[in-house]
DNA sequence: GTCTATAACGCGATAGAC
DNA sequence: GTCTATCGCGTTATAGAC
């Protein structure tokens, strides 16, 4: 099939060109004339393949989860301790992600909108958000923690909304190298992991369901 | 002053036509032009009152945020239980929001912005929030809930911060009448108030201390 | 110095020919 | 699938009125 490699190969060195240019100049002062330009094809033709500026962003989002599913899953490998597992699989993500984060703030601002397809709430993300939570789900299962079994059938997806909410603060996060993130993942996981701990304790049972159950109800599609 | 008076009335003739604009045909779909012809003024001169577009929905945060100052302290006013008074803010503010959920959502997209003003941990909203923070330390000290002192004296930022939350919340839910933001509220809110309780309790101070002193870790300039 | 109006620029997006 | 031409809108430059 010569006619789609074509096609795929167009669609490929636009989307490469694209995030380069992100990269050097930034999402707002690259356009999509200079995509196009730098791509060798005409705007009419980039607007072909990707319906608008944004959506050229999706591409970026995959290559970075892509490899965090990767990475952290090479990183845990030998750990079995929960907060330990979860803490290395965070950490990962801020490494991964360091480079972009100038211009990445960007990006997860259009990610912020409810209604575009980047949210990482939409049914266009769900692939990404299965496999995030997949990831968590084998912190969870890979390590020797003890918990009440109704948290622990929720919890990796508790986790993945502990994770946007640490990029949530990654993107406001100004400290050089976002170290502050980086203090936020270190000293909030341990808590997190003691908070969890408790849930198996007689006079948490009520609260722990409560929150438990509150999630599911909220998670509900009606 | 004739002159300032005159200028003042201009003003606030713009901000009024777009935010009635705005409501009825969506933020996106309401050019600057169409604003300036429906405040009977040139484009120039509505951007001689307003650096951009973004900047007229400061006029909106601020209308909504008077209001609810307003609104929600006539609610609170005898009630003693820190519970109820907790959900009476949150809830007022989501009765006084409603009206505006349409393209509203649209609105606290760009308020994620890091970048921009209109973010509720800029600068330039720092006068808004003291406001929003003064309103919460209402609700602690008017209650007659027992806390940790360390802990009390910090709650009132982090309610602000549980709020911008529930905020969070509101704008992706598509429910009826933003239903499932009430029912977060309504069942989070006494959770929420439990924990505090707890933190009295001498086996949880370590936890109860280090998420204050993480916080205000994380708050700090450098 | 305070305020207003017109024209034009730049960019995201689209229409329609080939 | 690809191009050229063009539109619509946020924004700015500029020139002037009170």
């Amino acid at each position: 099939m010569p006619h789609v490699a074509k096609s795929e190969e167009t669609r490929s060195l636009i989307v490469t060109t694209a995030m380069r240019l992100f990269t050097e100049n930034g999402y707002d002062r690259t356009t999509m004339r200079a995509i196009a330009a730098g791509a060798g094809v005409s705007v009419g033709n980039a607007y072909y393949y990707f319906s608008s500026k944004e959506q050229l962003i999706q591409g970026f989002y995959d290559e970075i989860a892509r490899r965090h599913l990767g990475e952290a899953r090479a990183r845990i490998g030998g750990e079995t301790a929960f907060a330990a597992r979860l803490k290395t699989v965070l950490l990962c993500w801020l490494d991964i992600a360091e480079p972009y984060h100038r211009f990445g703030t960007q990006f997860f601002v259009n990610a912020a909108d409810p209604e575009s397809p980047l949210s990482p709430f939409s049914d266009d993300s769900s692939a990404a958000r299965e496999a995030s939570i997949g990831l968590m789900r084998e912190v969870v299962d890979g390590s020797d923690v003890k918990l009440d079994p109704e948290l622990r059938e929720q919890l990796p997806e508790l986790l993945w909304l502990y994770q946007m909410g640490v990029v949530l603060f990654w993107v406001h996060d100004r400290s050089r190298g976002q170290k502050r993130s980086r203090m936020l993942v270190e000293r909030s996981v341990p808590l997190l992991a003691r908070l969890a701990a408790l849930s198996r304790l007689r006079m948490f049972r009520p609260v722990s369901r409560e929150i438990v159950d509150l999630i599911q109800d909220l998670a509900k599609k009606d």
